[in-house]
DNA sequence: TGTTAGCACTTGGGCATGTTGAGTGCTAAG
DNA sequence: CTTAGCACTCAACATGCCCAAGTGCTAACA
């Protein structure tokens, strides 16, 4: 048996399967691909691929389909990228004009990658460990209610309403803001933990407690830009995709709410600088997403973007979709 | 033909068929509910209740279900608010408590209504159109970006990265945010379009391109405050309460992703501030929720919150946690 | 006039049975 | 190692049958 065909057979299952969403048997593998044997050739060789656990088959008699293992395989070894179409470029290359808002970025970037890909897109917000604080405001919005909002260089703007406990007055808020942006303007975000007590400390003393509630919401500003969220869309195809072949959408739809299982799954995918990554199936740390892959890369500084669909989907295609949507959010947002 | 009895006969088939899932027959009802009389008489009503379209068989010999319209006298004459448990009562009370930002406060509210009733639920974010400007904030990112940051006294803050064109001093830069401040500070969002362009015409002339892109800015925020967001949570539900019951989930989903399509839903809905306005079936002007029904409310100053189910649904329960906790939010909030 | 019992009729769902066709594994020959 | 041939398996489909649930109608009744 020839190690070569023997992948040959496994590519031309997989290709087959997931166009027609049907087990594959062996004489309708041999009219639709010119390999150059028999069905009953390709009937051995699919044994093997069986044993080697590759492809499975549903019942006695019927066709063969990947297991996550061949999908596995077929990712790693077999396939090739796929070009993008014209028009493919065409949308992408229209993320490029527009406004540099990175809220909007993101938004139009989900939706481009899910219509492209036909299925759920994910990304995860710009990392911004990084990033350095450019500017303190505290507004009064009543007489105990003060707004604390924190704007980094990234352009990212985080905002919280705080209860001061007591009315503050607004000269007293003046002057702590000069203060805190005098001490803390340039500080990157992960390191305020370290720099707000000493400003608290420098303040008047009939100020502190108010300084030290202001301080408390700014670093609880600075966590929450740590904290990565992430933005999705195309959920709807999870439904078409699976008319005629249940993947159990319920779960799924579980995952994709809590942001935390999406995190926690996007972070653990390696980070292969120069492609995709792929997580298939049951390789997937959450059970929900059994009968789910993610296939997702890194942009700009190290933040994922990707889709998450059911194993039976076009990885070569996918691939090269995710892999160009997130060269140009790399190159828009800047590396 | 009595008429109180046809309006029971009707409740009865609503709650069986809400709680069964499966069409109910002249038989089962009087089994189940102790109306005196036996099921020929039921018959007779049931075949009046068909006549007026108020119910409908499947096919010749199985039960009735209700049509919308069935539903729809239900809601407006037959159901009585079912009071909430005190578990639930808790849980909602239990919202009081935490942090007073917005985001926070309408994110936990859209997840403990999904709970609440096994459905997907909404809210719109709240009208801030008599929100009045509270601070206005101008932060250089790059030597042509600046990010321009609105505040209104609502709490709520907007951003926006702009392209200035050339490169911005930092000092005109502040000199512009203290006119801008000065001008328009207090001034009510929607009333912006007409005050920034005298606000621009006082700018020494060699600001007054940059003050131009800088109103500008200014009032694409207040334009953005005023459009009008939602947050949902408990998509997974249409999985769950779908399985043996279809209601086609995808256009669903899509109805749902799209952003206009359930803020002009809930916007048509009547706002009758005593109760929630129920749009049942082929009521929602969407097709892709003719299955559905939309049980919703105005809160605080009238945004909407609501929830999102199959037309089968228990309307009683939905509509008192529904009501419930637009109650609470508007306290919350404040009216 | 409204209610009831009785009954003939309809029909979907369950079940047992038969048939078909795709697909397999094996064997023996090339 | 490949191939043709063949017996075998089994899901999917079809057919026929029966049953239970449910209806509509009619005639009797209060």
């Amino acid at each position: 048996m020839s190690e070569p065909r023997k992948l040959e057979v496994l590519r031309a299952i997989v290709e087959d399967y997931v166009h027609s969403r049907e087990p594959v048997g062996s004489k309708a593998l041999v009219e639709r691909h010119h390999l150059g044997v028999s069905s009953a050739t390709i009937r051995n060789d699919m044994a093997v691929l069986e044993e080697e656990g590759l492809i499975a088959a549903p019942h006695t008699s019927a066709g063969r389909i990947p297991t996550d293992k061949g999908y596995r395989l077929f990712v790693d070894r077999i396939s090739q990228v796929k070009p993008l179409s014209a028009a493919e470029r065409r949308a992408i290359h229209s993320l490029l004009e527009g406004p540099d808002d990175v809220d909007d970025i993101l938004e139009r970037t989900v939706r481009l990658l899910s219509q492209l890909t036909n299925q759920v897109a994910v990304v995860q917000y710009p990392h911004s460990s990084r990033a350095v604080v450019r500017h303190v405001e505290f507004v009064l919005l009543a007489p105990k209610q003060v707004l604390v909002v924190l704007i980094a260089d990234t352009g990212s703007v985080g905002q919280k309403v705080i209860d001061a406990g007591s009315d503050v007055a607004n000269e007293a808020l003046m002057l702590l803001r000069s203060r805190f942006l005098g001490s803390i303007a340039g500080t990157q975000l992960d390191l305020l933990p370290q720099v707000l007590p000493s400003v608290v400390a420098l303040c008047p003393p009939e100020l502190r407690g108010l300084a030290q509630t202001l301080a408390h919401g700014l670093q609880s500003l600075s966590d929450n830009s740590r904290e990565e969220r992430i933005l999705m869309a195309g959920t709807a195809n999870l439904a078409r995709s699976n008319v005629d072949f249940p993947l159990s959408i319920g779960p799924v739809l579980e995952a994709l709410e809590e942001q935390v299982v999406m995190l926690r799954l996007l972070s653990d995918m390696g980070d292969d600088p120069r492609g995709v990554t792929v997580s298939i199936g049951r390789e997937n740390p959450y059970d929900g997403l059994a009968e789910a892959s993610v296939v997702a890369t890194g942009y700009g500084s190290g933040a994922k973007v990707g889709i998450l669909g059911p194993t039976r989907m076009d990885y070569p295609t996918t691939m090269a979709a995710v892999r160009a949507v997130a060269r140009y959010l790399s190159r828009i947002l800047g590396g």
